[in-house]
DNA sequence: TATTAAATAAGAACTATTATTGTTTAGAAT
DNA sequence: ATTCTAAACAATAATAGTTCTTATTTAATA
């Protein structure tokens, strides 16, 4: 999350560190989890009104392809982004398409992935999606 | 995969056993794994022109809805489907997009499911996303 | 300060998907 | 077998998320 962070990891590629891309890191960050970009272009307005929509999905491309951030998952046709970097899995509600962090330990899978996948993929993550309902949508206050 | 399961399916629910329904099951199976909308409707075409990517569309949401195929995930704005209902696992390449299955058991997913997620939520099923490279974008012919 | 490759804003274009509407049809009832 | 009706259909318009294009601006280096 730091900027310096951000500055050499963009510096190494040589790309610029624009006013824009911070706002929109910044965003990010301030954002509720799982943000889509519609959601981070609304924050960025805020303070800074003449940023474009296309700039924020190539600003987030970049940030993904620079490991900054991640894609979370797709829900309802939306790219969900992830400022999390550790790794976690996920779970999704079918009803409203809303997402929330899992943060349980799942060993067996680290450790079978390499002898299962090692010979034929390049695997650089595994992610677990929880399919299912939300408490909110299971059980709707009147 | 049956005509007679499927068929008692969609009587169950007042649901109409139309061709179109039928022709597109078929090109679900004969299509290869994880076809999109699209590649199911060029294979009906094929055999039944007058069928509308509109229908094929309806329908796909008809069997998803009533359990007969499952949305594998969603690759590059695209949505994939899957007809192997049994449980298993995907390998998604971010380079090609390309999804290929995962035949791995890993029970520990399933054991430690209902103690983390069970208070909270109505989890219906769990699957494992590996992100990487195929072989095919690591090693590509010369 | 001048230079230049990269980034930007604006908005058109594209693509997957969904909605609308008038017509047809599967399957139940007669 | 014929009639009936809700459901499904084809055609196509509409929508939404995302990407592309182009002319302009700017960050960072020389």
């Amino acid at each position: 999350m730091s900027l310096t962070d951000l500055e050499s990891k963009l510096r190494d590629r040589s790309l610029k560190c624009t006013p824009q891309r911070l706002e929109i890191l910044k965003a990010l960050h301030e954002a509720p989890a799982h943000p889509s970009a519609d959601t981070v272009y609304r924050i960025v307005q805020g303070r800074f009104p003449s940023v474009s929509l296309a700039t924020v999905y190539k600003t987030l491309d970049t940030l993904v392809e620079i490991g900054e951030i991640r894609i979370a998952l797709v829900s309802e046709g939306k790219t969900l982004y992830d400022t999390r970097m550790s790794n976690h899995h996920h779970f999704l509600c079918r009803c409203c398409g809303h997402v929330e962090d899992v943060d349980i330990q799942l060993d067996c899978m680290e450790n079978c992935l390499p002898q299962v996948m090692g010979k034929y993929h390049q695997v650089e993550r595994s992610e677990v999606v929880f399919h299912g309902v939300c408490q909110k949508c299971f059980q709707p206050e009147i």
